[in-house]
RNA sequence: CGGGGUUUGGCGCAGUUGGUAGCGCACCUGGUUUGGGACCAGGGGGUCGCAGGUUCGAGUCCUGUAACCCCGACCA
């Protein structure tokens, strides 16, 4: 007779008992999707294709949004705030902009509800019909541009230079967390200048700072260049943009910035009397990053152990674990460690709960991506020693007290190091110039990552590329050399100018 | 918009031919433990997504319906 099971364990539910993550090699999406829900970071809400941010994962967003907050300002930005609404009518003032963004806007066409006919229910009340229906924005240039309108009179009132932080709705139809989902968090920049030099100028600096900031905070290497026409912001003369490259080979869009030329000035009549009382159009950027960037930071620096996080942008950067609990002579011990760390400038938790045990704590810690981990017992005090670990590389090590507040401020640094070396190692490794269609399909198809290319330049052969291999022009670089190469087109063999990086995106 | 899946305690899940709901984690109480996810004993918590129907009886069968997730076509 067979013995009867009582253990009934699905891949799935053993998964969560041993709170472990799907490795990356067995399914890469399910990997990212486990990290952040597993780190806390944010949660599926009711409302499809919407999340939840939870506090941890909102720690590193504002941590990000600070950093570049003060960026933008130190460029001589200004915040202010604009409504989530905007009337229809605005949309299509700007012929490209509608046809970008119409298909994927919510619309507001009520502004009341009432009880249903069954008395429990609410129903919309057909009365309140409004007017002219709102949009709620899947971003600001109209609304801004209708308002600028009226801010702008004279070339004395330019450059304009603003910023909102904001959120947005659109209604996409396939949502992944932090990646794509249908309302997220952003900034919006959104600037008027007197010349088109200027602007150009304006839109390359804010594609400046996004790319320092992705390396600088972010440890994640980035490739700037223009996007091609046909990837082209909606409304824009040109799109510039920075492109990441995750650890599954995939591109992804983390940052762009777009020179809109006099398109919206000329849609919503802003001009401005120069020097000579003459009017003109003028001329107009606006730059953009999102929580996005979120999904950018987990794929580019995370293992199979969970989160791992670069200490520039992690919430806790040094967390304290008494072995095994609290007493007097650690906590003693601790508060004098903690205060040294803090005194430069150093995030630190102290994790004196007494309901979980050490071995919990590493792995809850390791899950939620701390960069570094301080252990300490009995037995260090006795030696006047403490167990140090660092979350990118595993390693585990026994050292002095003494300058352990030094020790870890250089810890940190290096750790903030290693992740950006290892993130360039791979965007090189990744990045393959080809100069044959055989190539072409070996790197999208096989190899992964960035295949670097001639293009002959026309939207056709983009889009051919496309469906035949998925891979997408993500940008013509600006500052890649590599060796010339025949200067024909990696599909057509027509004449080419220009390289462009292609790859599988997100 | 197609294809698949899910919906049962706070979380993750099981529930056989219909017979009055269970397991792990978490939580509460007590005790023993403690240098890598502790253990024992006791305890609290669920009108099984929703609406109908079949039946003496429905988590289970039937008919609707809703929500969310995942995989593909559009997009930051």
């Amino acid at each position: 007779m067979p013995r009867k099971n009582y253990f009934y364990t699905t891949t799935k539910s053993l998964k969560f008992m041993s709170k472990e993550i799907t490795s990356q090699e067995e399914n890469y999406s399910e990997w990212y999707l486990d990290i952040v829900k597993k780190a806390q970071l944010a949660d599926n809400s009711k409302v499809k294709g919407c999340m939840v941010i939870k506090p941890y994962g909102f720690a590193i967003w504002e941590k990000m949004r600070d950093e570049l907050d003060r960026q933008f300002k130190a460029t001589g930005h200004q915040n202010a705030y604009f409504p989530l609404f905007i009337p229809k009518s605005f949309l299509s003032k700007e012929a490209a902009h509608v046809d970008g963004f119409a298909k994927e806007c919510a619309v507001v066409t009520h502004h009341r509800l009432k009880v249903g006919a069954d008395g429990k229910s609410v129903v919309v009340d057909e009365t309140a019909k409004l007017e002219e229906e709102l949009i709620v924005r899947p971003t600001s240039e109209t609304i801004i541009w209708d308002t600028y309108k009226d801010w702008i009179k004279s070339y004395r009132d330019l450059p304009l230079l603003i910023n909102q932080w904001a959120n947005v709705v659109r209604w996409e139809l396939r949502t992944r967390l932090f990646l794509r989902t249908t309302e997220f968090l952003w900034q919006e920049g959104h600037t008027a200048h007197a010349t088109e030099a200027e602007a150009i100028a304006e839109a390359r600096q804010m594609l400046d700072i996004y790319a320092d900031f992705a390396r600088d905070f972010m440890a994640m290497p980035v490739y700037k260049g223009t996007k091609t026409p046909n990837e082209r912001f909606a409304g824009a003369d040109d799109t510039y943009t920075i492109e990441a490259l995750m650890q599954d080979g995939k591109a992804l869009q983390a940052g762009t910035s777009h020179f809109l030329g006099q398109n919206f000035a000329k849609a919503f009549e802003v001009t401005f009397l120069n020097e000579n009382n003459k009017n003109e159009y003028v001329w107009a950027t606006s730059w953009g990053v999102s929580t996005r960037l979120m999904g950018a930071l987990i794929m580019s620096h995370s293992d199979n152990e969970g989160l791992v996080l670069p200490p520039k942008l992690a919430p806790i950067q040094v967390v304290i674990i008494p072995i095994p609990k609290p007493d007097e002579a650690i906590d003693a011990k601790v508060a004098e460690i903690s205060q040294a760390l803090r005194k430069k400038g150093i995030t630190v938790k102290y994790d004196n709960d007494t309901k979980t045990r050490p071995g919990f704590k590493f792995a809850e810690y390791e899950m939620r991506g701390v960069p570094v981990r301080l252990a300490l017992g009995a037995r260090d005090l006795q030696n006047g020693t403490i167990e140090i670990a660092r979350r990118d590389t595993k390693e585990k090590k026994s050292v002095s007290l003494e300058n352990i507040a030094d020790y870890v401020e250089n810890l940190l640094v290096e750790i903030q190091d290693n992740l950006y070396q290892k993130a360039s190692q791979r965007l090189k490794d990744r990045t393959h110039t080809v100069n044959t269609w055989e190539e072409f399909v070996d790197v999208v198809e096989n190899k992964g990552g960035f295949a670097y290319a001639y293009w002959d330049g026309t939207t056709e052969t983009e889009v051919k590329i496309k469906n035949l291999t998925q891979a997408t022009a993500r940008c013509m670089p600006w500052d890649l050399e590599v060796a010339e190469g025949t200067k024909t087109c990696i599909l057509t063999g027509a004449p080419a100018t220009q390289r462009v990086l292609f790859a599988k995106a997100y």
